[in-house]
DNA sequence: ATAACGCTGTTATTTTTTTCACAATTTAAT
DNA sequence: ATTAAATTGTGAAAAAAATAACAGCGTTAT
């Protein structure tokens, strides 16, 4: 199978967000032009990205809803749920932990880690909180290969390297700093700073 | 001055954001492919990102930090101020609040807003957080072009109109919506749901 | 002075991504 | 059956982004 790009996967996790809020007994079918302006890309880009998970519409009736939520659920999730951990308990991590509950069937955080002795031991959310001595331990126990990192700038480094070592395969930085570990894992960094400082930059210039 | 790309900004971001973390007084210069291994792009890409600011590097000694710093920081900021409204201190808008704070001298978040009685009125991080029926009000007082939504998902929309209409420019939304709003305002969305799916994603295939 | 070095600035080239445009196809109407 | 209408799938073209390549220059060593 060609190799999806990075822009594509994020366009196609897109189309099944968006068909998941709009499913209805009335409307079982939906053409790329509906999607294009439900989203703001254009119509032929959609067609593209729908072929090339492989999933085919028909002409006159378009996308059938139902079939593609499947297609791309398993094109994007696989066929096994994902456990994921979660490393820091503060602001952000508390978020995360929030907010990613029950929203998506395949995704779940299983583990959480934090130093603090006041949140060690403790369950959040139905996920138990271990001390971050056993990061490792607890991570090639579960098999966890999806890890969120939400600590101090200066520690996440360390546990980012810890995460590599445990088998970790893909890594959402919310800290500012750019990790250094080996590559083959895939590193998303969601930095706010930036995207406040984006942000401002477009809205400065583009009234001028 | 010829119009610069959105990857373009996003890695000017970084480069000032990581200049400013390495300021020293013994280092004085720096040269592209120190950029590049730093930030893992090539030296090509930041030499040209540079060019495209205006600014000029010396042959054998590099790029001087202090000025690179100035320039970027002129280019990405502007002259002035920007003040920024929040609307929504739950976790996320408080996160963000928290976090942004005393980072970026040119921004700051001098505004905040929730419908929550309990939040209302009260000064959080030294921001005021006022009602949100006073929200166009405040706005336009203040002058505000940059906005954050940090508010559930159903109430995303109706904010983003009011922003709109109060005279807002950018906007950086948190909710799992895409806004519609009229065209010359710019959106940068920062969906969880998605960032995760997209690391999860390749952290499957990448072991494939 | 001068030569050698190693960098930047910038043009050229390549690669990637997006858009265009239309033949093929399916359905519904006649 | 035949026709008309409207959409998909996709090759081709265009646009955007990244990389390569190197001339020219400032610095340093000699
Ligand atoms: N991307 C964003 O939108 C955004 C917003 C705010 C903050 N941040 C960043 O996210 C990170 C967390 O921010 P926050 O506001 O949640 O901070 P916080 O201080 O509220 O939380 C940090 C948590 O990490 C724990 N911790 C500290 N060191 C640890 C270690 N070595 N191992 C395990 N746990 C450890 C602390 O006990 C605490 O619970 C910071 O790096 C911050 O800069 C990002
Ligand atoms: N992008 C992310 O990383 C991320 C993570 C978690 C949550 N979210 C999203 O961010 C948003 C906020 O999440 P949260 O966890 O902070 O939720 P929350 O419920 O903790 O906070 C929402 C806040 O908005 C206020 N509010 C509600 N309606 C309002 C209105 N009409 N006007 C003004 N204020 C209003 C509430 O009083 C509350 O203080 C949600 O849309 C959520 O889906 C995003």
């Amino acid at each position: 199978m060609k190799t999806i790009s990075e822009k594509t996967i994020e366009r196609l996790i897109i189309y099944r967000g968006l068909l998941l809020n709009l499913v209805s007994d009335k409307v079982k079918n939906i053409f790329s032009h509906q999607l294009a302006t439900m989203t703001g890309f254009t119509s032929a880009q959609i067609r593209r990205d729908i072929m090339s998970i492989g999933y085919s519409g028909s002409p006159v009736r378009g996308y059938d809803i139902q079939n593609l939520i499947k297609s791309l659920g398993e094109f994007i999730d696989g066929e096994e749920k994902q456990p994921v951990a979660l490393v820091g308990l503060g602001h952000v991590g508390r978020a995360v932990l929030d907010y990613l509950k029950g929203r998506r069937p395949k995704l779940e955080i299983t583990a959480s880690f934090d130093d603090d002795p006041a949140k060690v031991d403790r369950v959040f959310q139905g996920c138990m909180c271990y001390h971050v001595n056993d990061l490792e331990k607890i991570i090639e126990k579960e098999n966890i290969k999806v890890g969120i990192i939400a600590v101090p700038a200066d520690e996440a480094q360390s546990v980012a390297e810890r995460m590599a070592n445990a088998g970790i395969k893909g890594i959402l930085n919310y800290a500012p700093v750019k990790l250094n570990i080996p590559s083959g894992i895939y590193v998303e960094n969601r930095d706010m700073t930036l995207a406040v400082e984006k942000v401002a930059y477009f809205a400065r210039t583009a009234s001028e």
